[in-house]
DNA sequence: GCACAATTCAAACGTTTGTTTTAATTCCTG
DNA sequence: CAGGAATTAAAACAAACGTTTGAATTGTGC
C-alpha cells in the first residue's frame, strides 16, 4: 500500500465517522483501525486530529464552493444582461442544486454532505470555526444576491430568512442517507434527489418571497 | 446548601454546557466544578451522565410538549367546530409560538431551547434516541394536522416538507442567543421574539403551501 | 441530644483519549 | 544494487474521562 492509499483511506473513514458520530465522539483509534492504518499515521500525515478534520472538510468543500459560486455568479450575470433583478428561485436553486447533486456525482460524498450539514448547526468551536472560515465567501455572495432580488426587504428580515433557508437546507442534508425516525415509527421515504431539490427549492423560495405582514 | 439546591445547580449548569459544548464534549468535572458541587453528586442524584442528560431534557421538555399539544389540539377543535380544515398558518403557529416564547417566560430556558434545537440534528444515538422518544407524540400530532390541512398533498411530499419546517425551526432555536458569524463578520442582529415568531411562521407557512410544480 | 438516614467529600479505580517516541520497514533515486 | 528519504509499526506517554468506594458531614424525627 502506498502513501496515497493510506492517506485516502484515513480521510474516507474519518469522513464517515465524523459525519455519523461527531468529531469529539470519534476516536483516532476507531478511525485508524477501520482504515487498516497505524494510529501514528494520523499525526504523520495530518499533524493532529484537528488537522485531519480540516483535511476532511477541505477536500470536498473547496470544489463544492467553487461549484456553488459559479452557479450563483451565472445567475447574477444572466439577470444583469437582461436588465432585471435576479429571481429568488434561481438564486436558491443555484445554491441548493450543486449541494444535493454533489452527493450522487461523487462516490462517498454522502457522508461529507451529512458532515457539513451538521457543521452548520455545530456549536462546538473546533468544528464551527473551521467550517465558517471556509464557507464565508459563498454565504456572502448568496446574501448579496438575495438582497438584489428583494431590495424592499430590510437587512434584519433578510438575515433571519437566510437563517431559515440554511436551517431547512442543512437539516435536509443531514437527513438524506441517514435513517430518521418519524412519528409513526417508520423510516424516511426513499428520496429521489432531483425531486428533493425541486421540493426544497420550491419551499424556501416561497418562504423567502412571503409578504411580511 | 440543601439537596434541592445541589440538584438544581447541577441541572442548570449541565443544561448550559450540554447546549453549548455538546453532550460528549462536556465533562462531569466541568459541570460539577462550575456548579460548586462534588463530582460524585452527579451519580448520587442522577445515576450516570446519561441519567443527567435525561433529567435535563425531561425537566422542560415535558411541560413544553404539553403546551404545544394544547395549542395544536385547540387549532383542531376550532376548525372542526367551524366545519373547515385547519389552516396551515394556525398549525405552524401553534407549534412555533410556545417553543420560542418558552425562552423568555422561563428563566434559564434559553439554553434548553438551544439544546433541543441541536438534539433534532443530533446523529449521536445517546442524545437522539432520548430526545426522539419524548417528542414523538407531539410530532405525530403536528404531522396529522398538516395532513388534514393539506389533504391533496402526498405522504412523501408532506414528510419532506415537515422536515424542511423542522430544519428551519430548530436552526432558529439554536441561533437565538448564540452569536453566529454571518458572512460580513458581524453578529446576528438582536432578535425580538414576537417578531421572530411571526417571521418564522410566515416563512414556513408559505413554504408548506407552495404549489408543487 | 441521640440515632438514623440523606448527602457531601476526597481519593482512587480502570479505561480511554490524543500525542510522542524510537525502531523497523518500505520506497525511490542515483 | 546501495543508500537515503519516506512511511509504517509497536510501545509508551501524560492527561482526562466516567464511575466507584468508604469515610466524614449534614439534616431530620423522636
Amino acid at each position: 500500500m502506498s502513501q496515497a492509499d493510506t492517506k485516502q483511506r484515513i480521510l474516507d473513514t474519518a469522513e464517515h465517522y465524523f459525519a455519523h458520530g461527531g468529531f469529539h465522539n470519534t476516536s483516532l483509534r476507531t478511525i485508524t483501525h477501520e482504515a487498516s492504518a497505524n494510529l501514528a499515521a494520523v499525526h504523520y500525515h495530518f499533524g493532529s486530529k484537528e488537522g485531519l478534520l480540516e483535511a476532511v472538510l477541505l477536500r470536498r468543500l473547496e470544489p463544492l464552493n467553487q461549484l456553488r459560486e459559479q452557479h450563483l455568479l451565472a445567475v447574477r450575470t444572466d439577470a444583469r444582461q437582461q436588465g432585471r433583478p435576479p429571481a429568488v428561485h434561481d438564486i436558491l436553486h443555484a445554491f441548493i442544486e450543486p449541494t444535493l447533486h454533489y452527493r450522487e456525482r461523487h462516490d462517498g460524498s454522502q457522508d461529507f454532505i451529512t458532515l457539513i450539514g451538521k457543521a452548520f448547526l455545530e456549536t462546538d468551536d473546533t468544528v464551527r470555526r473551521l467550517f465558517i472560515r471556509h464557507i464565508e465567501t459563498t454565504l456572502r455572495l448568496l446574501l448579496d444576491l438575495l438582497g438584489e432580488a428583494l431590495p424592499q426587504m430590510g437587512a434584519n428580515d433578510l438575515f433571519w430568512r437566510l437563517q431559515f433557508v440554511l436551517g431547512a437546507v442543512s437539516h435536509t442534508m443531514c437527513r438524506t442517507g441517514v435513517p430518521f425516525l418519524i412519528p409513526q415509527g417508520s423510516l424516511a421515504p426513499p428520496c429521489n434527489t432531483d425531486n428533493l431539490i425541486q421540493q426544497l427549492t420550491l419551499f424556501v423560495t416561497a418562504g423567502m418571497e412571503a409578504d411580511p405582514k
